[in-house]
DNA sequence: ATTGACATGTCAAACGTTTGACATATATAA
DNA sequence: TTATATATGTCAAACGTTTGACATGTCAAT
């Protein structure tokens, strides 16, 4: 591949010269910058980002590790933050952590390797203190961790819109299932929001984990057969992802429970599936697309040396569609 | 960040050894490694990947582009190539084009600065002179462009199973939902396929064309309740993904029609919703994980010189679930 | 005639790493 | 004793780019 001195050499002209074009500093004449732009398309030359990289010590790279793209909400959540990032002039680094810490750890040593200029942090299966000690520019999601940066949606609030919706609508047995509530994510507010409401009305509730993140289907499928099959009796679910009210959808129907006759449900995200799921699901929706957004501001920010607010809580919303 | 320069001072060595011991070569002695390695930890040492790439003519990254991730099925070919990539120590550059022609330019030219090792292509939105100048390692997803190496699924094959399953059920009247067939994807031939089992068994059908990696929820909605008013009768469908076989449920349900009792459906790719979906989707099932597998083997085995074949077409397979 | 903006050039250091050539020393085996 | 394997060191080039320091022009305006 080309280098910048088979453009000077071809172009007739000093490294320095072509430098100067390609960097637009310093005087260069029109007809000096066509001679060296027609060069450079000769040779199909293309600057070595590497070599700028290592004197700029910029990569242009921002690492996301989540847990798996192919889940819908990390998929539209990556999806986003590429397309911010390609605004920001940077390109994106996948990790997928499958939850595996040693994955996760290995990931990050990558990251630090390729000294990308920030890591958006989805997973965090690690200890504290590792994520402590990283000294790097990193926005985390859903998930606080001493004072890194963090955005999330206003979980609790969520919890709360969900469960008055359902209980406006006249449940007066509600299933929530939710993720691990032993890992200190900042979903699991979406509980205590959920709880309180609830006990407020005096409704019944109970409340089921689940290691959400991972999912696994089957794990979803045994653990909601169990409980319409132990509860006959609810007629209100609120799940902490629109997959797993897909799930409860499915099994309703394998019960005979009519959805939302008998039964209601509401989901979490407001990914693109709930709009195309059979019937529609109910949701509360997360601005996924301007999680990705602020996310990459702010590395971005930390980039360039700002302060920043740690607390980037984003309004959620009710969004009615057929299963309540 | 420390460099290797520190870790050999504070170690009391030359960088020469540190090197050595990096990279194992050489004669080490344990001691003298040990040593090094304290050094390294208590710099919080990694080595900087930039540096080592542009000496090793090498960066260990594979970039993939595609329409978008957001997509199922691109979600989850993505976690396959990342998954197969972080296998072959590489890390995976995600570019979604959104299918804009100027975007797809432009990631291309940024992953040849960036001296990606290998590009895997999932959208192909150029003028296939533009690939052909290309002159780099790449594999292709669905489509034939000279003799670049391709994978792809046996798309013929699965347009047969589809045609015949719809057929042997007492379809009468079955309607394509394909993609724009001007674009020269393999995909494509699912319609070959599908027209050819139908036309032998003098079958009625239509073919409907769609833009659908475009991944635009209104525009199916638009085409797919036009379809179910204008042509109340059909009693088939074979859709070209299971995104757009859920619209069609979700307009069989509006329509009043039963599925599969007065309409049978039929996916393509079995996606992970397909089986969440309600009801669960029948589909030609595309070995997804098994295609980012070879993708990246492909890219790899280029980079070693290796001269591999063109053609790969991986088989398909029918799986029947609750629409049919 | 002088000044200053414009235009290009030469040269070399720097970014962090790897690698080869070569030197030197110790310990062990033949 | 000699040869050999082991262990470490020094030195410098190379990867491709940017950048600053400095030199040397031309040309137009004052």
């Amino acid at each position: 591949m080309a280098t910048i001195n088979d453009v000077a050499e071809r172009a007739g002209v000093s490294v320095t010269t072509v430098s100067r074009v390609l960097n637009n500093r310093g005087y260069i004449s029109e007809k000096m910058r066509q001679r060296v732009y027609r060069a450079m398309e000769e040779l199909n030359y293309q600057p070595n980002e590497i070599a700028r990289s290592l004197l700029r010590k910029q990569s242009n790279l921002i690492g996301l590790i989540i847990p798996n793209v192919a889940h819908p909400f990390f998929g539209e959540f990556a999806s986003s933050v590429e397309y911010y990032a390609y605004q920001n002039g940077c390109k994106l680094l996948l990790c997928n952590s499958q939850l595996d810490p040693v994955k996760e750890r290995d990931y990050i040593e990558m990251m630090r390797r390729h000294r990308v200029d920030g890591i958006i942090m989805g997973s965090h299966t690690l200890e504290v203190e590792e994520y402590r000690n990283l000294n790097y520019p990193i926005v985390t999601l859903d998930r606080k961790i001493d004072d890194l940066p963090y955005v999330a949606s206003d979980n609790e609030r969520g919890g709360e819109l969900a469960a008055q919706l359902l209980i406006s609508k006249g449940c007066r047995k509600i299933a929530h299932i939710c993720g691990n509530l032993k890992l200190e994510m900042l979903s699991n507010r979406r509980t205590i929001g959920f709880e309180r409401v609830a006990r407020q009305h005096n409704v019944e509730f109970m409340t089921i984990q689940t290691n959400m993140d991972v999912f696994d289907q089957q794990e979803y499928d045994r653990i909601i057969s169990r409980l319409m099959a132990e509860f006959p009796d609810i007629d209100g679910v609120f799940a902490t992802s629109d997959i797993i009210a897909a799930f409860v959808i499915k099994w309703c129907r394998k019960f005979g429970k009519q959805v939302p006759g008998q039964i209601r449900i509401v989901g979490y995200d407001d990914v693109n599936a709930a709009t195309w799921i059979n019937p529609g699901i109910t949701t509360i929706r997360q601005p996924i697309r301007e999680m990705g957004r602020l996310a990459v501001e702010l590395i971005r920010r930390q980039m360039d040396g700002e302060t920043i607010e740690k607390e980037h809580l984003l309004p959620v919303e009710l969004v009615e569609r057929e299963t309540t």
